[in-house]
DNA sequence: CGTTTGCTTGACAGCATTCAACGTTGGTGG
DNA sequence: CCACCAACGTTGAATGCTGTCAAGCAAACG
């Protein structure tokens, strides 16, 4: 589904790799790097064509050329803490936000109360596309770490996506993308049962992390078990039960947030031959 | 999410509304009107511009001109029998396609045979989205009843959105709209109760009826209790057995596929007062 | 009119939730 | 530097919702 071909990414980004994630007292990741910063809402001058993150993000196969008139239009970025939103449900809609450097995670309230994690967003990764269909957002979007996003002004997007027809389909297609990733998590929540669940969310989490330069082996979850458990359909201990049992039977290392996968084929079977 | 004003539509169509859907043998509604005809795969003329849905489909806000645009991209239609397959998962994608008449499933299917419906699309509703993602179907689309689709060919569709800016911007509201939509589904499928799901599933349904002018209290459904059960994440007996108990409870008549909804504010309350 | 497909209902089992207690981690302030 | 607190995570026991298996019924189709 993915670019599954490893792009070079950002030191900063690099240094977040946790060689040491097993060893002692890692210090936990959250915020690393960008915390210390006082900037907290600003514009500054960014360039696609210049972007790590043009080959998995809104860029993907278009010439010099025209990755120049996307600078234009990708005109600012914007920094959101943790725990901060981006956007909310009912806010305006003007902008798409490409995920620079950080973490999100989108979620849908519904009027009593209960709300759904909808999906986790990661560096090169569309956030807003919820807003087109009645120039509002329809779901909250929310910094798991301090994140850098690049606002795309979609009233440009629209306009640029006329002139120039490779960033038209690349635009469709992130959408269709989109639409199809949902149908999976249909297919996730509507016929698997917890441990089929948290496998594939680890794998699917694993090849994202992969296909940015990361370990395919060894991640550290950015959102709590209760996230995890509202996206999947589980309750918080439900998730937690399912990890200390991946680890009894040896397809895991858990440490708290630190995760090692000792058997990706199993936990692939697991997803795949769901009833044998 | 759609538009809750009532059109008018085909007689065809209306001869559909089953006054006597409690009468005493009502003959069953599938294929209505169009079972006789011979014909099964075939292209011929019809215009958006003089279509009765095109209030609801993809011409959405365009003018007298945009859309005489509009009729020479959408040049064809296809009949599709009851049962049979508008496309395939895998099949190569080259056109969307707009249910004129007529009731599809769209499912997804997982390696160990598993699947999951992912909808079921209406009068007006557009099939294919999935496609434009990986220019293969991702899904399959299978006609519940005997329908007509107009086919869009893609590429032209993007041509003329290029040219006319209201189109791509309404293409562009009905992709978002079917993301919002599946966020909605998984707040369901992750958060919501079998009670709970089946009274969304017919509010959404009726919903959408009435909005083509069609009784917002009665319907006929045209898919099994094993395909509400695959899009509800429920299994068929558990479909049946909330059925009965919404029966019992006085929300709704049940008949078979003949569904008469008695209290359509207890079903909402069941939906939005769901831990009370 | 028989066969097939779909629907209903019952009994029972199992998986996930609920409720509760305890442990761990990181941050704050004395 | 240490104590305390709040948020997060783990684990246990019991409940209950939904799934599973099975039987019988109803409707549609040839």
């Amino acid at each position: 589904m993915l670019n599954p071909t490893p792009i070079s990414i950002e030191p900063q980004q690099r240094a977040d790799r946790n060689p040491c994630v097993h060893g002692g007292t890692a210090s936990h990741p959250d915020g690393c790097g960008s915390q210390s910063r006082p900037m907290r809402l600003d514009s500054f001058k960014v360039a696609c064509s210049s972007c790590n993150l043009r080959e998995l993000c809104l860029p993907v196969g278009l010439t010099q050329t025209q990755l120049n008139h996307l600078d234009d239009l990708v005109a600012s970025r914007r920094m959101v803490k943790r725990g901060e939103a981006l956007f909310h449900t009912g806010d305006p809609f003007r902008s798409l936000y490409a995920v620079r450097t950080g973490f999100f995670k989108t979620r849908i309230s519904a009027e009593d109360g209960r709300d759904q994690v909808t999906g986790f967003q990661m560096a090169g990764e569309l956030l807003g596309l919820d807003g087109i269909s009645t120039d509002r957002h329809a779901c909250d979007a929310i910094a798991l770490e301090d994140s850098q996003v690049c606002v795309i002004p979609y009233s440009q997007l629209e306009d640029l996506s006329r002139e120039v027809s490779d960033l038209q389909h690349q635009f469709h297609k992130i959408m269709s993308r989109e639409i199809v990733r949902d149908h999976g998590v249909m297919l996730l929540l509507g016929s698997m049962r917890a441990e089929e669940r948290l496998a594939a969310f680890l794998l699917n989490l694993t090849q994202r992390l992969h296909a940015r330069g990361f370990s395919a082996s060894a991640l550290v979850l950015r959102m709590t078990r209760e996230e995890i458990g509202s996206y999947l359909g589980l309750k918080l201990e439900t998730v937690s039960r399912t990890f200390s049992k991946f680890q009894e039977e040896g397809f895991l290392e858990v440490k708290q947030r630190d995760i090692r996968i000792m058997d990706e084929a199993g936990l692939r079977a697991l997803v795949n031959n769901a009833r044998c």
